[in-house]
DNA sequence: AACGATGTCGGGAACGATTGCGCAAATAAA
DNA sequence: TTTATTTGCGCAATCGTTCCCGACATCGTT
């Protein structure tokens, strides 16, 4: 089951020519005389000639492909995100190639591997919820292959990061609530590995403390999974409502973590069908939602078209690149229904 | 910026033999004593040698990866089509490159030109819905080249195809609201170009046919750009509500489309807020809507899963495959509050 | 002792493209 | 006319790997 196309040996033969002659005139060579380039062009644009991506990988030792890791792409941030690289590795001539880790560090790790031999020209990785170790990623990256980190980033590695300015929008989101008259704001996040979870919560208590309300850890719960079982979630919100004294309002890190915590809450009663909620979610629903859900929005778009500018900058620097630069871009805090105190 | 690696060439010169002569231990030939088999595997393990996958390429014709070409990342149904076409890829070892049309039949045919000359070894095609001259693909495949259509597919070519049963899914969801007393059914969807359009009309068409309702050809309105574009669903809706005599129901029939179409309803008044309501979706939220939202659901995971498994094995074949099959998976009809009958 | 069989290994072409170098012919300069 | 320069093109190496052949050495057989 081949496909045959044509090469530059076929037209070097057909034309009676060498291939280097072939060669440099497709590539517009001052070498070549006028008549000899015309009659290979014409010629090469008649049998509809492609250049071979593979040799050229070969011969420049690159592979004009960039690899993507996060942890799942049916996921609204990634999605959208993915479609931000997409945008920019296509104008700069790269392709994408996208691998999820599932939240699993073992399925990250090989996926890395299995990039990295594939000759990507650099990498674009979002860690996952299970990564605490990142010698792979950093020895990897010492010897000089080009590395950014976006999303879910860390400062075991120095390089490009680019990220959501999560701990302003968390901070906002929380004083939001904290002006509505909440007093008792629960925080429902993932695994405390993740810089978006610390920042997030950083936010978060930030924010209390600037309102004089004191940090209840009883009423911050930490879901390792970041929302891949829904049961992890079931309990955590249990949790918080299970004393007689309740939280009156829940404020969730993550998008899957949100709209799961949403989906509780609409099947249950009482103070926790009453309590206010924001979360931190990139769908384009919320305003569908009943009642509209407040969201902190990420720009993923725009996260993954920054990363990829500064991948391929990286991967098309002459000499390495030693100053990095971390960028914050920042988030959209939307409010609706689900975060305005009840008048009742 | 390089990132040295060791290569077969090393080792053989490090251990004074051959290239040949490591190549075959490291691939277990029975002409290589045991004693050099054992010096060169220890020796590659030891230096963590890895096969240049790119090399393999280039002398075996093969990239073990596949293309794979969707209108929209950041849709519900591909985003998880995506994730069940690299469930089934990783597993047998391909890549997948992803690529968006965006609905543009000039994207469509590049990416897929792009893809080639890069020597996947074979495409996963979900059409844009400009297209509607597959001459390109049509030849491709004549040559031999393993293509399988999913979603949106063309009996223009003859080859595997996958897809939901689109005709019973709006079948069922339009006798579903025949019950429950709507008499007059709208339907709002895409080009007619696209395969899941004609099929989620014929079914509509059929069921009204079913139970002798006329079918009205005003309140069937197409948006070329399926949801591309908001302004298109808001003439739509719009046209569809003017008459003196309106719609009392509303089917959708794709995935961006009955999101925005629920965003207008929301913001309107009256017989549009009053509709019933049920579309082709795949998000995981309807139920947090308000009211909560039938749907009708694409198994988008399997899809992509069988639709994988089709092109591997077609890609894995010795001969020429000649026999297709063309999968229909069923949908799954979820009734939620929208699609019934206010009694009031 | 001569021969074939077997076991081990190396040489080199091939995959498709680029490129430094060299060579011949044509032209320009002396 | 002779020399120098330019013009136009081919040879061959290279990227990493596989694989067809051919080269030996060793062993057993007659």
């Amino acid at each position: 089951m081949k496909f045959e196309v044509v090469t530059i040996k076929d037209i070097a033969k057909a034309l009676n020519l060498s291939t280097s002659t072939v060669s440099r005139a497709l590539r517009g060579s001052y070498e070549i005389s006028p008549e000899t380039k015309k009659l290979v062009l014409e010629y090469a644009e008649r049998m509809n000639y492609r250049p071979n991506p593979i040799a050229l990988s070969l011969k420049e030792q690159r592979s004009r492909a960039i690899g993507v890791v996060v942890s799942e792409i049916a996921n609204n941030f990634f999605s959208q995100a993915i479609a931000g690289i997409e945008s920019i590795a296509y104008n700069r001539g790269y392709h994408v190639i996208i691998t999820q880790s599932h939240e699993s560090k073992e399925r990250e790790l090989v996926n890395i591997q299995h990039l990295v031999s594939r000759s990507v020209d650099g990498l674009l990785i979002s860690l996952s919820s299970e990564t605490s170790d990142l010698s792979y990623l950093q020895q990897l990256y010492e010897k000089g292959f080009p590395v950014v980190l976006f999303d879910r980033i860390s400062n075991q590695i120095d390089t490009h990061k680019v990220t959501a300015d999560n701990y302003m929008g968390a901070f906002h989101a929380t004083e939001h609530l904290i002006y509505q008259g909440f007093k008792r704001i629960a925080h429902i996040t993932s695994s405390t590995h993740l810089s978006i979870t610390r920042e997030r919560l950083q936010g978060y208590k930030d924010a209390l403390a600037k309102h004089h309300i004191a940090v209840n850890e009883n009423l911050i719960k930490y879901c390792n999974h970041g929302g891949m079982m829904i049961d992890e979630v079931e309990v955590a919100v249990e949790d918080l409502f299970r004393p007689k004294i309740k939280p009156d309002a829940i404020f969730t890190a993550g998008d899957r973590l949100s709209t799961i915590c949403l989906g509780i809450i609409k099947q249950k009663q009482g103070a926790i069908r009453k309590a206010g909620f924001i979360g931190f979610t990139n769908t384009n629903l919320a305003d569908l939602f009943s009642p509209p859900v407040s969201v902190v929005r990420q720009p993923a778009f725009e996260i993954g078209q920054s990363a990829t500018e500064l991948l391929t900058s990286m991967i098309e620097s002459k000499r390495p690149v030693t100053t990095f630069e971390t960028k914050v871009l920042p988030t959209n805090l939307i409010i609706r229904e689900s975060s305005l105190q009840q008048q009742d």
